[in-house]
RNA sequence: GGGCAGUUAGCUCAGUUGGUAGAGCGCCACGCUUACACCGUGGAUGUCAGAGGUUCGAGCCCUCUACUGCCCACCA
């Protein structure tokens, strides 16, 4: 590959399109996702987030990718092991519901129509063909995962896993089936978890109802619900055990209207006199604090709804209803007998099911349970003691609170699609037990085999998810896989998913592995659109990653979402943005195409290296490029993904192209061909190196540019990190600002009294210790400030002959620089302009005297900060005595 | 009802051990200096949301307030 060097001109600018379709295949064919195993390094591991089958590549999977290739290719250039395992996900109800709509489109059936056996054939077709979709447009984005280690969250060895694990919670105690009221979404007909429900804020009515008290006749109490419909199913009114008004009604009867059914008055704790008007009907079987005084109290719990929320048999005369349907019949029928006080416009929370949107019926069903408890403590200890660390931090705090107050977990879901439990009932003898195999052979109670039936219900599908950091490395095999990658290293993902995901997780890794599934928890931000608004498919304001990348680059797409924003806060992806990055991108291509049109056959790569005899740009360059190894070290180290991203644009940018190419063109253009070559060696030393630090983030352009570059092994994406070696040389950096500031000091003055040529004369009166510095950048000056070569004269104060009266000047904290310009120069402004900037400097030595006369700050400010403060006073003192002499100078004219 | 973030230049955002406020875009003015107009040079713009406090010193720490956003929560 690196035999383009010198030989094929490089484009005028840069085409990502073609350089990432050819990196990212080369980088494929030579395995380098795939880690090997050294059981003498430690090595990184990242368990992809797996996408749902079902979805389409959106902002969140590019920012994973990004935060996540970025991490995993730093550690890859550490040299350690690095294996980031990608995997998708079978998306549990979202999965059922793709194919069940698309049956329905083929053919007008429904999943029962079809029955378990061919829906499930039918959605193993979909997942067969669409599995892999996503995942391999994530290699659009770069991303450098092990794809020889892809795992499904539904392929038989993560079945065989799930059923392991079950059973094991099972036999242990840990799994349980009781009857309680869950969540009942009637749109996918299956339970759904707290987390999976949405509370949406809606203007609906608070309907007043009154029950007529038995054997008093013209006695009422009266109740307000939202709910109408579910009185159908009271089983008791409810108030509170201090409230006055119902006190002798405790224990009556009451007749519930339309149903002529008699029910009974309680007194109850969690009853809150204050609200309504104090007494609550109460449905055991279709409301949760309902259901919590039918328990206390022993109430009858009747079920009123069928499966898909119409009014069942015990609904008397509404049964058939929908559920909305009968609530308008009821409040009709209320209204029409009298029962009916008044209604009031009513402002509350609507639980809408997440997955299909319609509103969530509360009811009581058999599940199974995950007992949490046991599991939790651990899980919770692990983020008390800091096994577990959350970037940013704060979100420890969120996860501990969740988990301290954590229900049992529902695990089982009405659905065909998923993990089946792996229960068996034996008709024969009532045995149920669960089993690890496929199938159950025989009941281990009583040893039939001929009526044993499999439990209907499969699992949340975060039960596989949770063991997803060791069931993709074989668990529950000793494979050396497991053996050598777990514990993982880090979890990225988005901060929506902790419940659901990471806290499982961590949970699972504890119990079935003893140890925590990762040490560190990355959770990015939310991408957002340019307004800051949520991307949905409903406002129509998504925006897809690959057209992005198309328009972009993948690099491009990449650095904006890393240096967008930091940590768990979320991100507006602008087109500006991306067009900043696509220009950085350009830049280092033309900086690159720059130095190798100087032509670098034969020249032999090595890295920049300090010397005392190199000239003082280099030893600037080399010295900055040092300090940028250890602060973006020090920042991926401390997951500052976006900081480190920026470091290197300011530097690259702003340092390297601004100032070290531009300065280098003196030494290339030299006729001697060593000072060329000693010139491209720091140019191809720094560029090179400051490549492998970019690398993380613009994996493309680095790779496409440092095989045009002269360079030491076979592909950047395994080339090492840089070392941070400390090869700073402190002189050189303040000489070379020195330098700088007396430059942009001409260029400003050129440009601020709008001179015309472009070439000036100068003269420069260097402090005596910088005299020497600026005659052997007399060249640097000349050219980079469009000063005339033949024209530059530099003195020390002593040498100088006569001040310039006829000239614009300035002050550094250098030198004094003299721009003569005769007949062109309004002396006034001149003079205006000095007394301008002496009154700022007089001010700066005002706040400096101020500071340092203050006892306290010299006494107890760090010494360093007060010699600071001292220098400063110094320096703009001596400023201002060169200014006040240069106004003096010009009032004499 | 609790909790957590954010509020810094016209816009988008940086600013981790508290030490005289930064970048990009946009804007204005120059500019084909043979890498780059996806460019170069220069310039303007901020009582760092408001009010207190701690400190020699606060964008950064503490308290309160305002607005915005998010998360959690069984008031029918």
């Amino acid at each position: 590959m690196s035999d383009i060097i010198g030989k094929k001109e490089m484009e005028k600018a840069y085409n990502p399109a073609a350089a990432e379709a050819k990196w990212y295949a080369f980088w494929q064919e030579k395995g380098y996702f795939t880690p090997k195993i050294d059981k003498s390094k430690k090595p990184w591991v990242c368990i992809m987030p797996p996408p749902n089958v079902t979805g389409a590549l959106h902002q969140g999977h590019a920012m994973f990718v990004a935060a996540e290739d970025a991490m995993t290719r730093y550690h890859r250039m550490l040299g350690e092991p690095t294996l980031w395992l990608p995997g998708s996900d079978h998306a549990g109800i979202s999965g059922e519901t793709v194919v069940e709509k698309l049956i329905w489109k083929e053919s007008k059936q429904t999943k029962n129509d079809l029955g378990r056996e061919a829906f499930l054939q039918r959605v193993w077709q979909w997942m067969d063909e669409y599995r892999d979709v996503i995942v391999q447009q994530l290699e659009v984005l770069g991303a450098s995962a092990d794809w020889t280690r892809k795992a499904f969250t539904m392929d038989p060895p993560r079945q065989r896993a799930v059923r392991v694990a079950f059973k094991r919670l099972f036999d242990e105690g840990l799994i349980y089936r009781a009857a309680r009221i869950v969540n009942w979404c009637p749109g996918s007909m299956t339970v759904i978890s707290d987390l999976e429900v949405d509370m949406v804020e809606e203007l609906g009515s608070l309907w007043y109802i009154r029950y007529p008290v038995k054997d008093q006749p013209g006695r009422f109490v009266t109740v307000a619900t939202t709910r109408p419909e579910t009185m159908l199913g009271d089983t008791a009114v409810a108030v509170n055990p201090k409230d006055t008004r119902y006190t002798d009604l405790v224990g009556q009867m009451l007749t519930l209207p339309l149903m002529n059914r008699e029910i009974p008055v309680v007194a109850d704790d969690g009853v809150d006199a204050s609200f309504g008007t104090g007494a609550v009907k109460t449905t055991p079987g279709h409301d949760p604090l309902d259901f919590e005084i039918g328990q206390r109290h022993n109430l009858p719990i009747i079920n009123i709804m069928n499966p898909n929320a119409t009014i069942n048999e015990n609904g008397g005369q509404y049964v058939g209803l929908d559920r909305f349907e009968a609530r308008k019949q009821i409040v009709a029928d209320l209204e029409r007998e009298g029962f009916l006080v008044k209604v009031e416009p009513y402002t509350h929370n609507v639980p809408y099911s997440e997955r299909a949107g319609v509103v969530v019926e509360p009811l009581v069903k058999e599940q199974w349970w995950v007992k949490i408890k046991p599991l939790a403590q651990p899980a919770l200890e692990a983020a008390y003691k800091g096994r577990v660390k959350f970037v940013p931090d704060r979100f420890k705090k969120i996860y501990t609170d969740w988990m301290e107050n954590l229900h049992d977990w529902a695990v089982s879901r009405q659905l065909f699609w998923g993990h089946r439990i792996p229960i068996w009932y034996c008709d024969n003898c009532g045995n149920v037990e669960a089993t690890d195999e496929e199938s159950l052979a025989a009941c281990g109670k009583c040893g039939h085999s001929d009526q044993l039936r499999q439990d209907p219900d499969v699992l949340d599908t975060w039960f596989s998810s949770g063991m997803w950091p060791f069931s993709t490395l074989g668990w529950p095999d000793q494979t050396e896989d497991l053996a050598y990658f777990y514990p993982g290293s880090v979890m990225e993902t988005a901060p929506d998913i902790i419940f659901l995901w990471v806290a499982r997780m961590i949970m699972f890794g504890i119990h079935f592995m003893g140890d925590v599934p990762f040490h560190t928890v990355y959770l990015h931000g939310l991408v957002r659109d340019e307004k800051g608004e949520k991307m949905s498919k409903s406002k129509g304001n998504v925006v897809d990653p690959l057209e992005n990348v198309r328009e972009f680059g993948s690099d491009a797409l990449r650095f904006t979402l890393l240096t967008g924003s930091t940590p768990g806060v979320d991100i507006k992806l602008s087109r500006t943005r991306l067009t900043d990055s696509r220009n950085f991108a350009n830049k280092l291509w033309n900086a690159t195409r720059f130095i190798s049109l100087s032509g670098l056959e034969g020249l032999e790569y090595q890295p920049a290296t300090l010397s005392a005899d190199l000239p003082l740009a280099d030893r600037w360059i080399i010295s900055r490029y040092s300090q940028v190894v250890k602060d973006t070290s020090r920042m991926m180290e401390n997951y500052q993904l976006g900081e480190a991203g920026r470091a290197l644009y300011d530097f690259l940018w702003g340092e390297f192209c601004d100032w070290y190419i531009e300065v280098s063109k003196l030494r290339l253009n030299s006729p001697d061909p060593a000072t060329k070559q000693a010139s491209q060696q720091v140019l191809v030393g720094v560029l090179e190196g400051a490549l492998r630090l970019l690398h993380p983030f613009m994996p493309f352009v680095t790779e496409e540019l440092w095989q045009n570059l002269p360079h030491s092994g076979e592909s950047l994406i395994v080339a090492l990190w840089p070392e941070a070696n400390d090869q700073i040389d402190l002189a050189a950096v303040s000489q070379f600002e020195a330098l700088q500031e007396v430059i942009k000091g001409i260029r400003n003055a050129k440009s601020e009294a709008k001179v015309e040529s472009k070439r000036v004369a100068a003269i420069i009166v260097a402090k005596p210790e910088l005299k020497t510095l600026f005659e052997q950048q007399a060249e640097s000056v000349t050219r980079l400030a469009g000063v005339e070569a033949s024209q530059l004269q530099i003195f020390d104060a002593a040498g100088l002959p006569e001040a310039p009266r006829q000239a614009l000047s300035f002050v550094t904290a250098g030198a004094t620089v003299y721009l003569p310009l005769a007949g062109m120069l309004d002396l006034a402004v001149e003079r205006s302009r000095l007394a301008k900037e002496i009154e700022e400097v007089q001010k700066e030595i005002e706040k400096a005297e101020r500071t340092l006369s203050n006892a306290s700050f010299v006494d107890r400010a760090p010494v360093a900060v007060v010699a600071k403060e001292r220098e400063r006073l110094a320096a703009n003192q001596e400023k201002l005595s060169r200014l006040e002499q240069r106004l003096q100078e010009l009032a004499t004219v």
